[in-house]
DNA sequence: CTGATTTGTTCTACACTATAGAACATTCTA
DNA sequence: TAGAATGTTCTATAGTGTAGAACAAATCAG
């Protein structure tokens, strides 16, 4: 039985929320490589939205072929009501377990 | 390749650095729960503190027999320096992916 | 018009992780 | 020495994490 979000459903379903109306694969990819400075590869993107959309946390569909330059088109995420439920109670059991921690840390060194 | 810790690596870390020098599978296993207000079967503790150990992350080592009513010896776990250097790391990254949540949030419902 | 270029998505494959709970082990007490 | 108490190990399985190759579609250049 599941408990929550995992740590890169996290990061994408923050990514998406972020990015509002412009959050599809391409954007994704550059916002969670910024948020944690780590590479993502396409696959760690895509794979994981793919299954958060199964779970009904977003919602996409394909933007008209209208582009700058060339390109496909693009499959536009937007985070559900549900989407923000589920970050909300991750943020919560974050806040929890976080708690104190960074004042504390000092004795342990 | 890894990024960094996952949530229940995180969660089982966390709770073995806050009980000190009483960390060992039932404590632990209670503390989570608190910490997540969720039920955690053993194996859903003990694995995942394996793997921590195998990490190099926590390590054990078997207390004495001296035990107030019955019952197996522990097997009390300390989280490593690696450990804290891990935890320091990821909580930097939950810093960043959350920063201004709460505050934004309002404007999305 | 057509082939190269650009931009973006889908597919797939495999190792690793999450989780539950049964089985097992050890110590104490009566 | 049986049984109660306390604790750990084992095992199995579904699900997740990750990389990157393959594929698709739109535009531009000649």
């Amino acid at each position: 039985m599941k408990k929550y979000l995992s740590r890169p459903e996290e990061i994408i379903l923050l990514a998406v929320w972020r990015l509002k109306d412009n959050a599809y694969g391409v954007t994704i990819k550059k916002k969670v490589e910024k948020m944690t400075e780590k590479y993502w590869s396409i696959g760690a993107v895509y794979v994981p939205l793919e299954r958060l959309e199964k779970k009904g946390f977003v919602r996409s569909c394909l933007s008209k072929p209208k582009s700058e330059r060339g390109g496909r088109r693009k499959r536009l995420f937007t985070i559900t009501s549900a989407g923000i439920y589920e970050l909300n109670k991750i943020h919560k059991v974050n806040e929890v377990i976080w708690q104190g921690y960074s004042t504390d840390k000092k004795e342990t060194w």
